[in-house]
DNA sequence: TAATTATTTTAGATTCGCCTAAAATATTAT
DNA sequence: ATAATATTTTAGGCGAATCTAAAATAATTA
């Protein structure tokens, strides 16, 4: 029953899933800020969705994705995944200069060409920015990571992901070579601004600030 | 100057650049018939892109493509050959079902993904179906070739390109194992329907209808 | 709790691409 | 050359997605 979907319908979907990841219950104001859009344009969307049982809508009371709604959003987000790991592993993209072409990419319709793609990937996990793919069933792998922040001094540990995929991030990253899979440790916390100072492999040390630290999830690694 | 162009203008654009290929001059008609639409709808868009100087339009007069179009259309087709390339030869497509996924991907904007699958291609100068690819510049290399109904019998030739991208006869060259690239020779030609009995390497000779033979493009290959 | 503020929905317009039906123009045949 | 036919354009309308402004509802604060 996977209906023939606009391209509009489908960024709808995809900001409505990202958005329950976090919240739960989604909010028209939400949306309309993550598509760049306004309330009310929102609210026609909903209706339509609604009435093809992509999402649980009651007026006025907020709104999650169907089971639906739920798979067609996971298949968006595999495709856009799989075309991010394409570009930057066969195309030679930078990781931070992908989410944009990805934005466009996700919505060819073949399904054919997804499962060739993963094929010709070789079945990648992860998406350059350290996001799970979802396979063809819309299962992924759940890599128990943590906050920067949350890591304790000494223990060695990788970076997994990142917290957006903003421009401005991306670039502060690149400047101080942070990628997906930097070797990093913590040597001391400043209580005074939450800074950070951490260590990567062959550099010397510096300080981030706590908001970079917040941007960066990382996973322990057994200290060899 | 490259205007963005919506999906609907980059298709009509294209169309008009097909149709002049053989006619020159282009009618309402032919594009309407092309693109599956109405004649009305082809003068609404008509007034669009000749207001953008897409095209050189003169009402009742047919019309054709101005040198920004002409360049428009040949980046468009320059990306649809190129992800056919790309689907025949890296994700293991046949070379009779990527026609549909290109024409969604043509519109995929990134002017640097098209340079970046270029070069991971190798540049390649001709698509799975034997036509040309231009190149950045628009320029494609001009490849020789003629009708299989003008070939005269016994002259060892290759199959070079397909006048058509259909279904139908894609399903059909599949049959009889003819793909671009396979040598050909005429054994003798039938004046009574124009059938012609064509003989191919490490095979039996078998007959073909002339509308088949018409559809068919070589280049004469020197006997080794 | 009642009033104020914030959020969401409705109402009505706009643009894009498409349609049908009718009018204008061009082409062909007598 | 004129009549019949074919093609193209105009006129007017429709659905999708958007917007602004106003109304309805919910949440917050005094």
């Amino acid at each position: 029953m996977i209906a023939n979907l606009s391209i509009t319908e489908e960024n709808y979907i995809k900001a409505i899933y990202h958005l329950q990841q976090t919240d739960g219950n989604v909010t028209t104001n939400e949306v309309a800020e993550m598509l760049h859009t306004k309330a009310a344009s929102v609210t026609d969307m909903l209706k339509k969705l609604n009435a093809k049982n992509i999402v649980n809508y009651a007026k006025y009371q907020g709104f999650t994705l169907s089971d639906d709604g739920r798979k067609i959003a996971l298949s968006i987000v595999r495709k856009h995944r799989l075309w991010e790991y394409f570009l930057v592993e066969k195309l030679q993209f930078g990781w931070d200069e992908v989410h944009e072409v990805a934005e466009e990419l996700e919505h060819i319709s073949s399904l054919k060409l997804v499962e060739k793609l993963d094929a010709f990937l070789e079945y990648p996990k992860f998406d350059p920015h350290g996001d799970p793919i979802p396979d063809v069933n819309g299962k992924m792998v759940y890599q128990p990571q943590i906050n920067l922040t949350d890591l304790p001094p000494s223990e060695l540990a990788e970076v997994t992901a990142v917290g957006s995929q903003s421009t401005e991030l991306l670039e502060l990253l690149k400047h101080k070579k942070i990628a997906i899979g930097t070797k990093i440790i913590i040597k001391k916390k400043f209580l005074f601004d939450n800074s950070i100072e951490i260590k990567l492999q062959n550099q010397a040390a510096f300080t981030i600030s706590q908001q970079l630290a917040q941007a960066l999830f990382v996973k322990k690694t057994p200290n060899e």
